[in-house]
RNA sequence: GGACCGGUAGUUCAGCUGGUUAGAAUGCCGCCCUGUCACGGCGGAGGUCGCGGGUUCGAGUCCCGUCCGGUCCGCCA
């Protein structure tokens, strides 16, 4: 037997029980007549004790086992002399009559403590080892919590998690696809999926009316610490449901999730339209954590000028918006602190040509970055607008309207940050609506799906697609948390004329559509019942629950930032005899 | 495809306007210590300053290129 006990689980109720442990040593303290060690397994850790007066040649081979040694050992439980408080198995040690080396160790790259002196790189090519860590571990153990979560709630309501194919095919929608090549079929490829998606609609075809699974999604694009080439989604669909019966199912998901794993009652999930959340927080995922919504100024035409008899301040005359936020609080800023800001702005990433601000000062007057363009009787009527109070600072910014929100929102979340109003430990959901059906792609000059080629219209919007397709709603919906996208589903198109016309707006030929996706639009014409859903990113929810930035930390072995595994070194070549089989030429 | 930050001991980092023997902490090794738990004390080993080129009397330091890592933009229906 190689224990009897974990070292985790032994307290003073145990004293006096001879037990077996084993484990790894995670450390040593040597002093003049005896050693402990402290041996660790995923339960906890044990002090294990040997004296040279009882027996001197056990003490000293105690004195040979280095870190991360696997030891076992044969002991009585004993009461310490002085405790440890601090852990659970604090108040006893092992008084230690057996031990056996089961396993020597090398001296480890860094240390296997919760403060690891390891570097990213590092703990990722020694990941077996980093996954000893306490911190590490459980984020695996959470998302192991929150899995188990999702399975009983989703079965406690008639899903069925269903397993689907990862060899697929490849369509031209979407993300790059990762391409497996088909020994048996020369020349032709495999897709691995980016979701499940027409998979599930069969599925619904086939009455399987409720429909769930975690499950391995692959998208060939470049990496981020929200984004990895293999990622997990909790993929969901339901027939027979409208959007509405969808939004409070997985409401409920949630809930449940931060009520059962996390102890937090979450608020009920508010709604807002896509319209509304570009508008006032230029993101269709905006960090709902704080206010500081955007407020936008009429053009100048009801302003009038002092600058050179009337003449116009043109960085507000040309601009098709100007729209500021205001940062409470902030009037006391610096020149300095402002420079900075204009610098974060002005940054390529970001790429605003500059930020204007006034303060409304404790005095009551408005101090402004363009005081001479503007009386101060028209600066107060800007500062009502914004709803000011003495010590506000506004920040505004001008241009192009999708360009302008789009840099304002940087900068909302960057005063988000300074101001500390964005708390891991507070959990704002969101159900973004109504995202428009499609948007128009400059470099193809064509439409494409927002969502998927797959999302229905809003039946009222229909009429609009010949006339006006970029003005059509969809009946998609995503669920964001903290700024952070971490659902999105639709309601889906079930019948054939109106996906063969979806198609048509996408610019797909009648030959196309049915190369690529008539195997759906045949479906749809044996009894395909009205059916939607949902895909939750199941990373970036574990990693909000661990109050993580990155889900590289809540995933087993990821991918650095060029894709690559740096443990088992992947992507790698492979020998040309595969290759041959393959039918892979060569271009190198 | 692009922007920015980083690469110095096993590890994490410091190293100023270029200057003679490149430091700290931690880890590691040795000796001492009978109640430690961040044990303590004394001593020791440990470096192609990512790589290549250039400027200079002299480069860890400045310049160019390149590789690697990270963050972001593009991209991610």
């Amino acid at each position: 037997m190689h224990r009897t006990h974990t070292c985790g689980e032994l307290t003073l109720a145990d004293l006096g029980k001879e037990v077996i442990l084993s484990g790894w040593v995670h450390k040593s303290r040597d002093l003049g007549g005896m050693t402990f060690i402290d041996v660790r397994d995923r339960y906890g850790i044990t002090q294990l004790t040997f004296n040279s007066e009882d027996n001197d040649a056990l003490r000293a081979s105690a004195r040979e086992v280095g870190r991360e040694y696997v030891i076992k050992v044969t002991g009585n439980v004993i009461e310490r002399s002085n405790k440890n408080l601090k852990i659970p198995t604090g108040e006893v040690e092992i008084k230690v009559s057996l031990m056996e080396v089961l396993n020597a160790a090398k001296i480890p790259p860094f240390l296997i403590e919760d403060e690891t002196d390891g570097g990213d790189e590092l703990r990722m090519k020694y990941r077996y080892l980093d996954l000893r860590r306490n911190p590490v571990r459980q984020n695996l153990v959470l998302r192991h919590k929150m899995a188990q979560e999702v399975r009983k709630y989703l079965d406690g309501l008639d899903f069925i998690e269903v397993e689907t194919p990862v060899l697929i095919k490849s369509t031209p929608e979407g993300a790059r696809d990762f391409v497996v090549p088909s020994r048996m079929n020369p020349g032709e490829f495999y897709a691995l999926p980016q979701s499940p998606q027409t998979f599930k609609q069969l599925l619904m075809v086939s009455g399987f009316d409720r429909y769930f699974q975690i499950v391995k999604c692959f998208r060939d694009e470049d990496l981020r610490a929200d984004r990895q080439p293999e990622f997990t989604q909790i993929d969901c669909e339901m027939a027979f449901v409208e959007q509405e019966d969808i939004l409070n199912l997985f409401e409920g998901l949630i809930r449940q999730l931060f009520k059962n794993v996390k102890g937090v009652d979450l608020i009920e999930v508010p709604r807002m339209t896509y319209a509304d959340a570009m508008r006032l927080y230029g993101s269709d995922k905006p960090d709902t954590r704080f206010e500081m919504h955007f407020v936008e100024l009429k053009n100048n035409a009801e302003a009038p000028h002092l600058w050179k008899d009337g003449a116009g301040f043109p960085v507000f005359d040309n601009a098709a918006l100007v729209a500021g936020i205001n940062a409470k609080g902030c009037a006391s800023y610096t020149r300095k602190q402002l420079d900075e800001l204009t610098d974060f702005v002005k940054r390529p990433q970001i790429g605003a040509t500059g930020l204007i601000y006034f303060r409304h000062q404790e005095d009551g007057s408005i101090k402004s970055s363009v005081d001479k363009f503007y009386n101060e009787e028209q600066l107060k009527k800007w500062a009502a607008t914004f709803g000011t109070v003495p010590g506000d600072l506004v920040l505004l910014m001008a241009g192009p309207a999708d360009k302008t929100r789009k840099q304002l929102s940087e900068l909302r979340l960057e005063m988000g940050n300074r101001l500390g109003l964005r708390d891991k430990n507070t959990f704002a959901p969101l159900w973004v609506m109504d995202f428009p059906l499609l948007e128009w792609d400059e470099d193809t000059e064509r439409y494409h799906a927002m969502h998927h080629p797959f999302t229905s219209p809003k039946p009222e919007d229909i009429s609009l697609l010949d006339t006006n397709p970029g003005e059509v709603r969809a009946n998609a919906y995503d669920m964001v948390i903290n700024g952070t996208e971490i659902g999105g589903g639709s309601i889906r198109i079930h019948d054939r004329a109106l996906q063969a016309l979806m198609f048509k707006h996408l610019g797909f030929s009648t030959e196309e559509a049915q190369k690529q996706f008539g195997f759906l639009m045949d479906a749809f014409e044996y009894g395909a019942p009205p059916h939607g859903g949902i895909a939750f990113g199941f990373d970036r929810l574990v990693s909000i629950f661990a109050g993580l930035d990155s889900i590289r930390d809540v995933i087993a072995f990821p991918k650095n930032n060029s894709g690559r595994d740096i443990m088992i070194d992947s992507p790698s070549t492979i020998d040309q005899k595969q290759m041959d089989e393959l039918n892979i030429k060569t271009t190198v």
